[in-house]
DNA sequence: TCTGGGGTCCTAGGACCC
DNA sequence: TCTGGGGTCCTAGGACCC
């Protein structure tokens, strides 16, 4: 076998219902739900995971709380704990940076590897012992020529497996598959594509580019062709992601209706995320709040700032603003506020001139 | 099954300018 | 003035992903 550049997904099993079940060892083997507070009465609270024993009872991330109670009354209800997360996917990251591959972290519980080697099965397999001896978590690993093919390789092997799908074998794999199958192709465009007689990869992968850019834009119709084709990016980046921007939102348990009430948490909201940009070190050139009515209505406005800032004030005096502009009469479930930093490489305005 | 929170990127349309 | 055509910036919304 000749060496040569192959890349790598890993996925992290169950990752939140697996750092969930270290630490609480009692609990393997019953229907855990982890979701919220952890209380599945509360209303308009979801699930971030189930386990395997919560799904047999039709439980799936996504469902309220009080759906799934209804479910199984029986199951076990933990809250989210974001740091552990956080934590336990450190030390994974780490684990990985040890081998002498390139990451890209993808996530908490995913990353790409950039590897040249003659076996990737078998480096595969060093990367699930080593994760498995350091953090106890179990890990599935795909294998392709580019980033797509081996993120859908590593959902054929689940649960800890390894599977390789690349250029040689993606068609027998994925020909008949409805397009939803692909990484970039959800429920909406699947039924649009169905819509214009594309039902499977091999249906899109015959497309006319042409035909898919009239209805899809000239960037995202030639895309899904090039998907169902079995391409993708094959660069893997290890520097740091520089985030675009960041956002909170809330959604309350019970609608807010007093405009005293809503302008408040607004300014909690931005003071929160000029909070989060200072700490990032990062400056603000756009603001954004998000407004959902009952019963889920969403409605964005934006503005951008006249020139960047870091001020808490000027944050908050801008949601404020926004928050103006939109028309208040029925009852909110949900408030946010977002924002957009400057990038590094695009300065926000003038260049110092020369002495 | 009354539907979280945090992100990214793309598109369409209007404003404005030459 | 019955109006052209391109380029850029900005905003609102949609789709997708973890």
């Amino acid at each position: 076998m000749s060496t040569r550049d192959w890349i790598l997904h890993v996925d992290l099993d169950q990752f939140i219902a697996a750092v969930e079940l270290l630490r609480h060892p009692e609990l393997r083997g019953k229907p855990v739900v982890v979701g919220g507070s952890g209380d599945p009465t509360q209303p308009r609270t979801v699930a971030a995971t189930a386990t395997y024993e919560a799904r047999e009872h039709g439980i799936h991330s996504g469902m309220p709380l009080r759906t799934a109670l209804r479910r199984c009354p029986d199951a076990v209800f933990l809250p989210t704990d974001p740091p552990a997360y956080e934590a336990a996917s450190a030390r994974v990251m780490a684990t990985l940076r040890e081998f002498p591959v390139r990451v890209e972290v993808w996530g908490w519980d995913e990353a790409f590897i950039g590897a040249t080697t003659d076996d990737p099965e078998a480096l595969a397999a060093r990367l699930q012992q080593a994760v498995h001896a350091r953090t106890r978590l179990t890990c599935s690993v795909g294998i392709g020529d580019n980033k797509h093919q081996a993120k859908l390789a590593s959902g054929y092997a689940k649960p800890a497996g390894i599977h390789r799908l690349t250029s040689d074998t993606w068609a027998q794999t994925m020909n008949a598959r409805p397009t939803d199958a692909l990484w970039g192709i959800g429920a909406r465009t699947a039924r649009k594509l169905a819509d214009l007689g594309y039902h499977t990869v091999a249906e899109l992968a015959a497309a006319d580019p042409a035909h898919l850019a009239a209805h899809f834009g000239p960037t995202n119709g030639p895309w899904y062709r090039y998907l169902a084709l079995g391409k993708g990016e094959a660069e893997v980046v290890t520097t740091p992601w520089i985030a675009r921007g960041h956002s909170r939102e809330t959604t309350f348990q019970h609608d807010l209706t007093d405009p005293a009430d809503i302008a408040r948490h607004i300014t909690d909201l931005a003071r929160h995320v000029a909070q989060d940009a200072a700490e990032a070190g990062r400056e603000i050139i756009r603001v954004s709040v998000k407004v959902r009515f009952t019963p889920f209505l969403t409605r964005t406005r934006q503005s951008k700032l006249p020139a960047p800032t870091t001020d808490p004030a000027t944050i908050t005096r801008a949601a404020h603003a926004i928050l103006g502009r939109f028309d208040l009469n029925r009852p909110v479930r949900l408030l946010g506020v977002s924002v957009d930093y400057t990038m590094p490489d695009q300065p926000a305005e003038e260049v110092t001139p020369p002495d």
